[in-house]
DNA sequence: TATTAGCACTCAAGTATCAAGAGTGCTAAC
DNA sequence: GTTAGCACTCTTGATACTTGAGTGCTAATA
């Protein structure tokens, strides 16, 4: 347990060097308004809280930098109890755009983030898991070609093109999505691959001729890969830290960004809240160097999506925590009002 | 016009660069197998080549490095004679996969190319200019929301949600559909807006109520913004490149890139054939450090898209040009394909 | 006349040395 | 318990020196 005073100066020791990016020594501890005491005594108190591990030295007579053991305490310890659950209204112009998708709307949000703060933000979803099919269609291009779409009571459109096999008459395939249409309408689509073997399959059976083909290229078609909506905003932010001068950082970020399954891993966050990981925390290589904070949004209960700024482990964090759980307030009473208009 | 030893000496020196990086010295020449002169007579040859402009030095004692003009020159009369005008099939297991559309394609030779070189890869388009409306659709997703679908007789799909104004009944909006299916269809889409104003905005005054909000609502939604399509690939290549270790060309580098319409305006080529730019030959400033190789894919007559690798004025110009050349005939030879297939 | 060997000269880049400054830890005094 | 004082450490920036690669020029050579 941390005396008053020691948690005094390392709250003011991470203050700074969050400010400053420079190791923080004694005598500037002492300098301070809200300090009364010398340098001399700083540096005691420094020295224990070294020695406790909130504290390290970048060479032997160096000032103190917080350790991530320290920025770890701060958070949990001085920010985390002072956050309240409000909101700053960031999306207030942009939920205004009537015509303005859900997608859109997270993807803009994604550009405000960054901009607000200086570090990457990253969001993932709106995954909307009792999202229910609205329709499937079929329209024919050519002979050959079609081109299928499904789309949302969310107003997801999804489409594919395929090559119709020589063998799969028109009729079938018209007769076909009837069947799916009918059978499938309203169906959540995680239980979509499920109701299609339970329902569809036999159904396919009695009426569409070489219905295999078409059952396999229907599957392929549209359950297989489930993309992963995933908006990166400012990229370039991190390049403004000072702490990434080199070249080698660099390159291993920006690989590790250009690799979408590696980022939506980092973001599955099971739990609720705000989430803060610091550092060697990250069980990624590439973001060692990094603190990631996440916050998720909701529809209900369900999790819908998560959203998380990346920036060195000299973040600002009071900032960041405060902004991001705003915006996930605020998105999910978006969402809740969305969700309203459109259910 | 230069003899045929100083021809000789700048080829070798630029080949040498571009493989090295570091500044070509006059004894280095000389002890290569292909080269009989002594280092004295090379020293005498590099002095000529660097009055007319096609070397420089980094330093008064230095070895020579190609100048922008030097490259100009290479490019011009080394190496645009000996480009054959072939194909390598790097398209071709793409091809072969009946599901792949148009986009993806495209998307995935953009990755290739890069993976390739080591250099960034951006492919603007296709932008097929014939390409013909082949169904509008408005599914409606609750009594206020709709999302409007439009699809292309080349697959290609747009769709926009949008909320359905008080004002407008669902009987008019089936009305419109119905009216912009039956005199849209076989429309190609650059002149939609143009069909649009003169036929039938006319017939849609007759037939439906409220006939302005509605035809306001449709426009903006669909005939706006034309979005580009754009695929970038091996954005991080540039950061192996050794003249690439300053921080704030990357930045300017990255920032530009994140910029769509800049890039795209990079990218607009009037001209057919394969075209170089060479470091400030760029109108951009960001890229006065870099070289651009250009080239075209076309369906008939007119041109349909570019494929351009960005890397830095010390290039690969033969391997790029070559490939590049090849990509471009394998593109336009698949899209001929695909479109006999689907027209 | 064209080529080459030789030599003095230049510059970049690496290494060593030094001084200044910021900061520490410890001790002794308050 | 707090602080002043002091010796000590380490970084940083400046300066000088050395080395090596490379040049330009001149004079000798084929």
């Amino acid at each position: 347990m941390l005396s008053n005073r020691q948690l005094l100066v390392l709250q003011v020791i991470i203050d700074d060097f969050i400010e400053s990016a420079h190791p923080v020594g004694s005598r500037a501890i002492s300098k301070r308004e809200d300090i009364s005491y010398s340098a001399a005594t700083i540096r005691n108190v420094m020295a224990d809280l070294e020695d406790m591990g909130y504290l390290e030295k970048t060479h032997s007579s160096s000032g103190r930098v917080p350790s991530e053991k320290g920025y770890r305490y701060y958070v949990d310890h001085v920010i985390g109890p002072t956050i309240k659950n409000g909101k700053i209204n960031i999306m207030k112009h942009l939920i205004q755009d009537e015509f303005m998708e859900l997608e859109k709307l997270v993807q803009k949000s994604a550009e405000v983030l960054s901009d607000l703060t200086s570090y990457t933000s990253i969001i993932l979803g709106p995954e909307i898991y009792d999202t229910k099919l609205k329709q499937l269609q079929i329209v024919p291009l050519s002979q050959h070609t079609a081109v299928a779409i499904l789309i949302t009571d969310t107003g997801h459109v999804e489409h594919r093109s395929f090559s119709i096999p020589a063998e799969l008459h028109a009729s079938d395939l018209e007769k076909m999505v009837n069947i799916l249409n009918e059978r499938l309408q309203g169906v959540s689509l995680v239980r979509l691959p499920e109701v299609l073997n339970s329902e569809v399959l036999s159904l396919m059976k009695i009426y569409v001729n070489d219905f295999e083909k078409a059952y396999d290229y229907l599957k392929s078609a549209f359950f297989n890969e489930q993309p992963s909506k995933l908006y990166i905003g400012g990229k370039t932010n991190i390049l403004m830290q000072p702490e990434f001068k080199d070249v080698d950082k660099i390159r291993s970020f920006y690989s590790m960004m250009e690799n979408e399954n590696e980022v939506v891993n980092l973001l599955r966050n099971p739990q609720n809240g705000i989430q803060v990981t610091i550092g060697h925390e990250n069980k990624l290589e590439a973001i060692k160097d990094f603190s990631l904070i996440t916050a998720s949004y909701h529809l209900g209960d369900d999790q819908m999506g998560t959203i998380a700024l990346l920036g060195p482990t000299r973040m600002e964090y009071r900032k960041v925590i405060t902004l991001l759980n705003a915006l996930s307030n605020e998105m999910t009473e978006a969402l809740y009002l969305w969700y309203k208009n459109n259910g």
